[in-house]
RNA sequence: GCUCCAUUAGCAUAGUGGCUAGUGCAUCCGACUUUCUAUCGGAAGACAAGGGUUCGAUUCCCUUAUGGAGUACCA
């Protein structure tokens, strides 16, 4: 019997998703879409101290600009709601005292001062204060202390946590679909806090309830689990449940030095670590990536399918996608191929779209109104898309062809303006309005032909009548610009040249 | 410190018990061009080290080094 797969991002709402986050999501994603299962996003609020407002909106924000939405989660209930872990809380206690009553868990006493000076302690004198079999008995909890004197303290209300009971001197065999089996020793793992005394599950408890709960198949996650997976592969158990099949994805790690990716390494370096603005920090989506991009980079983070093909839809990473072609080590971040594969979609993508993007950013500018239609755009975008990689860029590419310019290189106008170039420039003023067929070609065809015969050299007469007509030694072709913003604006150009310059 | 995980060029990676270890980004050179951050062409560049196993190891095993994660009443 196979069951469906089911699977799920379960981020906690402490602030904006972070772009690993979007990877483990794509990663669900693209699993669950490839076998035919669901994707289902849970909230994992259990700790109130660090809920942030907005973050969770953020996320499902977030996934959706990434068109990764989820088949079940917060406003899309399912049969397994609700999704947020704050509104499941009173699932969570008969799971822990089952496990009291099992003999697998405890209560404890210690207050968080004694539990940290311990840990201090421990510290100073370079060892681990671990909370486990070798001094349980020597602590404040239910197993230390009597029947009469743990029944006091419950019914006087002193706060409590609840542990999990590790045993000892047990070889747990775990398995992971990207790592193999990894063999772990009972002995050297803590006991866990499985409940908390403001009444609310950890984590681990959580996790493991509402996983069950939610008939969840496979776990797929982030490397920083993979220490806690002993601890969960016991819970199960100790439930008497089948636990799903695990998978751990590995880190991705800062662009430059060691560790794994901050937000840090974005302020510095100069990239976007969030898919979307979040106060201060500028998102891809603001940034002009589009999110066909930020998806692909995203995938190849840590998997590859084993060909070269580099550039895929999200219809082709759902075919190809499969846990095993995983890697297993870190995967670095790298700004560059980020912008690369955000120029590749750029220049494929529909010249109408594009144009369209434009628009809203020339309106803001001060552009002539006729200057704004859409044949015009179009013709400028597939001019200069070429070297742009983001739609931002497009302005900074061509704002000559919507404004005359208004100042022109210094550097260039040392180099190419020289004493006699103002005649020259008459002249071709006068050549370029004798011409009636304005296309490309044509002026091209004249104005090369009249340089010819004057015997004048290229270098002379292009450089400088780019520096006009531009502003700048930069641009295409320049013959079809001056097609393009027509003979008038190139008349125009030339004489205003002539006269500042 | 302890536990677990990893290690192919600057970076990301493919791949194999045995021909010149493949690809992309970045780098350098060249071409095109009126210019260039574009495009095209070319070049350089790697199996962390040391031991084994083997006729033979980048590929299997061990040790070391390096890197990563975890070690909370956070997720």
């Amino acid at each position: 019997m196979s069951q469906k797969v089911r699977v799920r991002f379960a981020p906690s709402p402490t602030g904006p998703l972070h772009i690993g986050g979007v990877r483990t999501a794509l990663f669900n994603y693209l699993f669950a879409k490839k076998n035919g299962g669901d994707f289902i996003l849970r909230i994992e609020d259990t700790d109130q101290n660090r809920y942030v407002d907005g973050a969770e909106k953020y996320i499902v924000d977030a996934l959706n600009w990434c068109n990764i939405p989820f088949d079940e989660g917060p406003s899309k209930e399912g049969k397994f709601g609700p999704y947020r872990q704050s509104e499941r809380k009173h699932l969570y206690k008969k799971y822990a005292d089952e496990l009291i009553q099992k003999g697998l868990a405890y209560y404890a006493f210690d207050t968080a001062e004694k539990l940290d000076f311990h840990r201090k302690d421990h510290e100073s004198k370079g060892k681990t204060f671990i909370y486990n079999w070798h001094n349980r008995l020597k602590l404040d909890n239910s197993l230390s202390l009597s029947d009469d004197e743990i029944n006091k303290k419950l019914n006087d209300g002193v706060p409590y946590v609840i542990r999990f009971k590790t045993p000892q001197d047990q070889k747990l065999q775990l398995t992971d679909i990207i790592r193999g089996n990894i063999e772990i020793d009972t002995n050297i793992l803590d006991d866990k806090v499985l409940y908390k005394s403001d009444g609310m599950p950890t984590y681990h408890l959580a996790n493991i309830v509402d996983d069950h709960l939610m008939e969840i198949t496979h776990v797929i996650r982030g490397e920083e689990w993979l220490p806690s997976l002993a601890l969960h592969q016991q819970l199960y158990d100790a439930f008497e449940w089948q636990a799903p099949q695990f998978a751990h994805l590995p880190l991705i790690m800062k662009p430059v030095g060691k560790g794994k990716l901050s937000k840090r390494d974005g302020e510095k370096l100069g990239f976007p670590v969030f898919p979307l603005s979040w106060n201060e920090s500028v998102g891809y989506k603001e940034t002009g990536y589009f999110p066909e991009a930020v998806v692909n980079f995203l995938a190849l983070l840590g998997w590859n399918p084993g060909t070269e093909q580099e550039i895929f839809s999200l219809e082709e990473l759902i075919n190809e996608f499969s846990l095993e072609r995983v890697n297993k080590s870190g995967a670095r971040f790298d700004p560059d191929k980020t912008k690369w594969y955000n120029q590749h979609y750029l220049q494929h993508a529909d010249v109408k779209t594009v144009a369209d993007s434009f628009l809203n950013i020339l309106s803001s500018k001060e552009v002539l109104p006729q200057l704004l239609e859409t044949t015009y755009i179009e013709q400028v975008v597939t001019l200069i898309k070429e070297r742009a990689v983001f739609i931002g860029d497009l302005w900074g590419l061509g704002d000559y062809f919507f404004v005359a310019p208004q100042s022109y290189n210094e550097k260039a106008v040392k180099k190419q303006w020289k004493a006699g170039t103002p005649d020259i420039m008459q002249q071709v003023f006068e050549v370029i309005e004798s011409i009636s067929d304005f296309t490309s070609e044509n002026v091209e065809a004249i104005v090369k032909n009249w340089i010819g015969e004057k015997e004048l050299s290229f270098g002379k007469v292009m450089p400088p009548l780019r520096l006009i007509i531009v502003g700048d030694m930069k641009g295409p072709h320049l013959f079809d610009i001056i097609a393009l913003i027509g003979k008038a604006e190139s008349l125009e150009r030339i004489k205003k040249a002539i006269a500042t310059l």
